[in-house]
DNA sequence: ATCGCCGATGGGAGCGCTCCCACGGTACCT
DNA sequence: AGGTACCGTGGGAGCGCTCCCATCGGCGAT
């Protein structure tokens, strides 16, 4: 192989200039061909990318990043928080897709699990170094300084669910109000009427739009929105249990159950069985995430599902645009992409 | 803050020389002080650190990795497969365990995910470029030959499961066989004699230390081993439900299961149930890595755990050892070692 | 008082690359 | 023929740091 030839024979790595001096051009000529300049003839092209085949030629990402002043990576920040929040495969999803973004590029993907206040103080001051081009955060809380911190550097960012509705900064969104339509208009579809809905924690921006779709289908079905039958959740296990006893207290009536999140899902299924009720046949339910418990619960669950992974490719997407893009900051702040991708239904045992 | 502030009236970033300018001092001296040699004393080191602080000024990774031929970052490579492979939490642990060790470092985690051969290929290229410090491999297939060119490239490696008895790389590893046994004592313990296996690949070694340990507690316990309550799976459900088929086929007295994961355990419980048995009345029902499904079975399923995160945390730590030391390579390879970490039962209602 | 030694320090010489200016050559115009 | 534009190209000048050698004092030993 010739690129071990190449090891062996110089002892360190080949640089630059020694392809240069192979390929009987110059220094900047071979830079130009790596960098894919269009300003090379195709004969000089073709013969330095032959001496860079021969001696295995890889260029020094150290001393890209130090001429070039770029970096030739981005930051995936993740706020790590408790031990358990990786439950689900949502953030392994997300770096799925956003790996897959990266694979044709030379990018390098550094992730960062910054949970402390210290972690994150420190993380200012590396990205302010200029150690990345951009970066990627994922599941944002609300009252993070880190975002706004990273616009006044103009360093291009981009978030996985915007905060609010009129976020600043890009970002890349399921469409959680359109699922939860699929979610209820299912229900309705199957002749229920009394649909709870027990929600997510309310100050996260993407529990507000379930909760949104939600009342939007009821009432434009006719139905109408009946306040009794919404009970506030935290999107845990246990909170679901106390929603599903609260509305069951309330509403004994109710023939369907809308839950923000297949974990709430599974905690009000519990309820519901103790009850007495049968899933689907006295109440239906659905859960939200499509996460590998739905699949396992007894009766398997019907939920909606989110394209997590493209969710973080078109994370990445965005970020290489924004990267790319030779304007100043201040014209690339103008037309921040607030994508939102379909979420869809699956539909189980459970409605 | 004098960070900020440094920022807004350089413009650009400070650099060493303006620190040392700052602090009346030569670059050599700012050198030291920010690579903690001991040669500098202390006067001068506390005036640098004053300028430091207020220029608020960080050091250029790229220059350093240049100038050094250091890189400042750890690879973690993750042979990504089919896209559900991350249905359990496994990964995300391990980022968990990897990224605290390195939290009090300064080192960078660069994510890999490498998982068609030419993707692989351009690692090989990559890593020889001295593009990282070192390597963490994560779930390695015995014929990838990533490992053994890391290893003639001299590059600090440790993998998170031996390949075979005689792993020539450094690596950690939970007890597989321990965990085997606690699950199997376990079951004895509560009377049963008729325990089956259901096996994981055998082709990957950490299924072969479950069999094994399955193999010795029953053999310790004079109770025999019965080859026809061994039957092979794949990790996957479904084939978690064929061996539970061929198991009630081939021995319907059975009278506990324990499988090498907790999928392929609910593969099984279906079919027990199915069959109309019991769980755990007629059949007690034991799975592996305490996967959130676990938690979700009905009943819940009693699992062994693995130390994901610690296993994480610990192969990195011998990884910072290994780059740290300063002995050739030859006399590194000498002592690498084998780590292997303790499981724990978790035991619910399904046994 | 002189010498030698050692710890503390300054700063030159790169690390391998990109940027950019300058140069020779060709093609086309007047 | 002379001029003007480019195009493709070479190579100097750094990017910000670490390494290492030279230097400078100060100290105890002689």
């Amino acid at each position: 192989m010739a690129t071990r030839q190449g090891f062996a024979r110089s002892g360190g790595r080949p640089t630059l200039e020694e392809v240069a001096a192979r390929a009987g051009v110059g220094r900047g000529t071979v830079s130009r061909v790596i960098n894919g300049s269009p300003r090379v003839s195709d004969a000089t092209r073709e013969a330095v990318e032959r001496a860079i085949a021969e001696l295995g030629y890889v260029p020094n990402n150290a001393a890209r990043a130090l001429a070039a002043n770029r970096t030739e990576a981005i930051a995936l920040v993740i706020p790590e928080p408790g031990p358990r929040v990786f439950t689900e495969p949502y953030f392994a999803e997300i770096v799925r897709g956003v790996s897959a973004a990266l694979a044709d590029t030379s990018l390098q993907l550094l992730l960062t699990m910054a949970g402390s206040d210290r972690e994150r103080r420190g993380l200012a001051d590396y990205f302010g170094a200029h150690r990345v081009d951009g970066v990627l955060f994922v599941s944002l809380h609300a009252d993070d300084p880190l975002p706004d911190l990273l616009d006044q550097l103009a360093i291009p960012t981009v978030v996985s669910g915007p905060r609010s509705a009129d976020e600043p900064l890009a970002s890349v969104d399921s469409d959680n109000a359109g699922g939860a339509r699929l979610a209820v208009s299912h229900l309705l579809a199957r002749g229920r009427t009394k649909i709870a809905a027990i929600t997510g924690k309310l100050d996260v921006y993407g529990a507000q739009r379930r909760l949104a779709g939600y009342r939007e289908t009821l009432a434009d079905a006719g139905v109408g929105v009946d306040e009794t039958l919404i009970e506030p959740g935290d999107f845990s296990e246990e909170s679901g249990r106390l929603a599903m006893e609260a509305l069951l207290a309330r509403r004994p009536d109710l023939d369907a159950v809308f839950a923000a999140s297949d974990v709430m899902a599974a905690g009000a299924r519990q309820v519901l069985r103790e009850s007495g009720r049968r899933i689907p046949e006295d109440v239906a339910l659905i859960g939200y995430d499509d996460s590998p418990i739905a699949r396992h619960l007894d009766p398997q669950l019907t939920s909606v599902r989110q394209p997590i992974a493209e969710m973080g490719r078109a994370m990445t997407e965005i970020l290489l645009a924004d990267i790319a893009d030779p304007r100043p900051a201040a014209a690339r702040r103008l037309d921040r992409p607030q994508l939102v991708l379909p979420s869809e239904l699956m539909v189980r045992a459970s409605s």
